[in-house]
RNA sequence: GCCUUCUUAGCUCAGUGGUAGAGCACUUCCUUGGUAAGGAAGAGGUCGUCGGUUCAAAUCCGAUAGAAGGCUCCA
């Protein structure tokens, strides 16, 4: 290698610089520092930019030194440049015991990949998806290259044109010539900007998770394709580890905990969507009422009660009814009258006409209204999910109804709130979304453009001055204005809204809601609406699958068992259960004729946090045996004893 | 709402054309047992519902209800 040929420097992430021969590819830039390296590159990330590893790194025309990062398996972009290659292998599949079924978008997601396809009329389905792993694996193990070339928009038509991909001809008619490229690995060529990795023999194990039906474009005006979601791994292992890893979070599932743990039902007779809470799930929601309710008069509260339904005229006025009138259950009619009334959907406009029930100063603002107000809302048939999506649902609602000059202060009020509930509650994986008004779709939204600058500037500022880490989402607001919501993720990884702040300048102006200011003039005030649980059900499921069922104990529905040794000690344990109740400790005797091992079985699968074992010793002492779940004898206390360790653990 | 799949005892599930089965739970009896399942017996289902094909349907076909995974939607 003479001076001359060293042209290109390369900057790798150790801050080293290394220099390589005008046309080296990634993969060379591996293969210099080791080849096990080379073996394991995916593709390279150059000057920030991801590409295939095997396609040669510019070099500058100043000379200086290029980025280039190597992309194994253990980097995220490394992962989804795998899946995305897997997507092709998948088609290459689906083609070959397919053919002439049609192409549409084939991308990686958080854990493998979707191909949308168009059967046209062919049947798909689970039963099939054995022959197209094992036809995947097959292609795999041929180890085809990953060929990129770059093709006009003219013969890439006339490609899909011959091909017959109306899809694929969709997606071109968006490209600008000159920027398309066609990637081809064995006898599969797709339209496809890439990166890929080098060759199909990296994929070494696949599996087809489900097959789901998805709008073409994701438009429901459009034919209904056939998405099929699959995963692949560099190794058979870590495959098995996958699918053990979801059997796990199965078991966290609320659905069945929920059935399990006897917290909550579904009826089909009761309808669809309409949960109904069991004596234990009803006892874990009051506490966690409770819990809100005391933190809500610390930060100055006042609680109301509002009916549950209310005039269809209310919510017109609202705007609910035109923005939501269809996804509302439909008005009841009075029979004489005719005066229709709708279930409500939202509490924010009998919150509104409880502040119109007498003339408001500055000096009584804020006025915080909360209510643990249960709303009705026709969810489609489709989208409803346990608990996470129901027809009738209560949210822990509130309205901050506050002057211009005090909407700041208040926001970050009720972050700091927010903030305490999913604190207290062990949520620390969360992320903050700003969603705000999409501004091509105007329609959406009520108000006019300067009040929802107003309110989106004070949902980032306050969230900034808080030191929220959040991210924007436009097109996510609520018709009446923008929201800081806080996400969670479920036992299977989806996403889910809890905790919302939203700020509307909007619904007090309909509802015409006023106060008279210092300068003894009117002025309008700014509601802020927000839920920290957002709603109680959606919340207690989410609580289910992060603890697993094991609430803490101040949340537990049964927080004691008392196990007595045999029959004699009945008289002991019922006493020691009136004397416990009387400290405020919840829970049971279990009286049933079975021995002591199967009865603390029975607790632990309950998930009772405290056991107390009481037998003759214990009797004669007047002293408990106290297990705790999961770690087992604790050893014999007084009850005293026993009450002050309940009484520290019981603590929020 | 749309696509795919599913629905058998209280729960978890087996049973693919010849009129239903297991484990757990439940009831009764025996057992009075000291830190994760003691033993025996019993009871329990018009196989989601309605209709069709067939000599015969849990099983095949259609409709309908509910559930699951997605898509669209989500105040």
């Amino acid at each position: 290698m003479t001076t001359q040929d060293i042209q290109l420097h390369v900057a790798l992430p150790d801050g080293s610089i290394r220099d390589y021969p005008a046309g080296s590819t990634g993969l060379d830039v591996a293969l210099g520092i080791s080849e096990g390296l080379a073996r394991n590159v995916l593709a390279a990330k150059i000057n920030g930019q991801v590409q295939d590893a095997t396609r040669p790194i510019e070099v500058p025309a100043d000379g200086s030194a290029v980025t280039v990062q190597l992309l194994t398996w253990n980097d995220l972009e490394g992962k989804s440049t795998f899946w995305h290659s897997s997507a092709h292998l998948l088609a290459e599949a689906l083609e070959s015991l397919y053919p002439g079924i049609k192409f549409a978008i084939g991308p990686p997601i958080e854990n493998g990949f979707y191909y949308d396809v168009d059967f046209e009329g062919k049947h798909f389905s689970q039963e099939d998806f054995k022959k197209v792993e094992d036809k995947m694996l097959e292609l795999a193990r041929q180890k085809n290259e990953y060929v990129r070339k770059a093709v006009s928009k003219a013969d890439a038509i006339a490609y899909f044109e011959e091909k017959g991909d109306p899809y694929k001809i969709d997606l071109l008619e968006n490209l600008a010539d000159g920027s398309i490229t066609f990637y081809t690995q064995g006898g599969f060529t797709d339209l496809c900007r890439g990166p890929h990795i080098p060759n199909t023999g990296f994929i070494k194990a696949a599996k087809l998770m489900n097959v789901a039906g998805a709008y073409w474009r994701g438009d429901e005006k459009n034919k209904m394709l056939t998405r099929i979601y699959a995963i692949t791994f560099p190794k058979q292992k870590e495959l098995d580890e996958y699918l053990v890893l979801l059997e796990e979070a199965k078991k966290r599932d609320h659905r069945k905990l929920g059935k399990e743990l006897e917290l909550f039902a579904f009826s089909e007779k009761v309808g669809q969507g309409l949960p109904l809470w069991l004596p234990k799930g009803a006892l874990l929601r009051e506490r966690l009422e409770n819990f809100l309710r005391r933190a809500q008069v610390r930060a100055g509260y006042s609680p109301v009660v509002t009916p549950h339904i209310g005039s269809k005229q209310l919510y017109v006025t609202s705007g609910h009814w035109e923005k939501y009138g269809a996804d509302s259950f439909q008005p009841i009619r009075t029979p004489e009258e005719g005066e229709e009334f709708m279930l409500k959907p939202m509490n924010c406009p009998h919150h509104c006409e409880i502040y119109k029930t007498k003339p408001r100063s500055y000096r009584d603002l804020p006025l915080r209204l909360a209510e643990f107000g249960t709303v009705y809302r026709y969810e489609q048939s489709g989208e409803l999910h346990g608990l996470t999506r129901v027809r009738g649902f209560t949210q822990d609602d509130a309205h901050i109804f506050c002057r211009p000059d005090q909407v700041n202060d208040e926001f970050k009020k009720v972050i700091d709130l927010v903030l305490y509930v999913f604190k207290s509650l062990g949520f620390s994986d969360y992320s903050a979304q700003v969603s705000l008004r999409d501004p091509d779709n105007g329609t959406k939204y009520i108000g006019t453009d300067e009040n929802w600058d107003k309110a989106e500037t004070a949902i980032i500022e306050a969230a900034n001055e808080k030191g929220l880490k959040t991210v924007m989402e436009k097109g996510e607001a609520a018709f009446y204005g923008p929201k800081l919501d806080f996400m969670v993720r479920d036992a299977l990884g989806r996403k889910w809204q809890l905790g919302t702040i939203q700020v509307d300048y909007n619904l007090p102006e309909r509802f015409e809601l006023e106060y008279t200011g210092a300068d003894n003039q009117k002025h309008r005030p700014v509601m802020i609406h927000r839920a920290p649980f957002g709603s109680l059900e959606r919340f207690i499921a989410i609580l289910i699958e992060n603890t697993a069922g094991n609430f803490p104990l101040w949340l537990s529905p049964d927080q004691i068992a008392i196990l007595p040794i045999s029959e004699k000690y009945e008289t002991y344990a019922n006493d020691l259960f009136f004397t416990l109740q009387e400290a405020d400790i919840r829970g049971f005797v279990d009286l049933r004729d079975e021995k002591i091992g199967r009865k603390i079985r029975d607790a632990e699968v309950a998930k009772v946090p405290f056991m107390l074992i009481v037998g003759e010793k214990e009797a004669a002492e007047g002293t408990v045996s106290v297990r705790r779940k999961g770690e087992g004898d604790l050893g014999s206390m007084t009850i005293a004893e026993f009450t002050a360790l309940f009484q520290e653990q019981v603590k929020v």
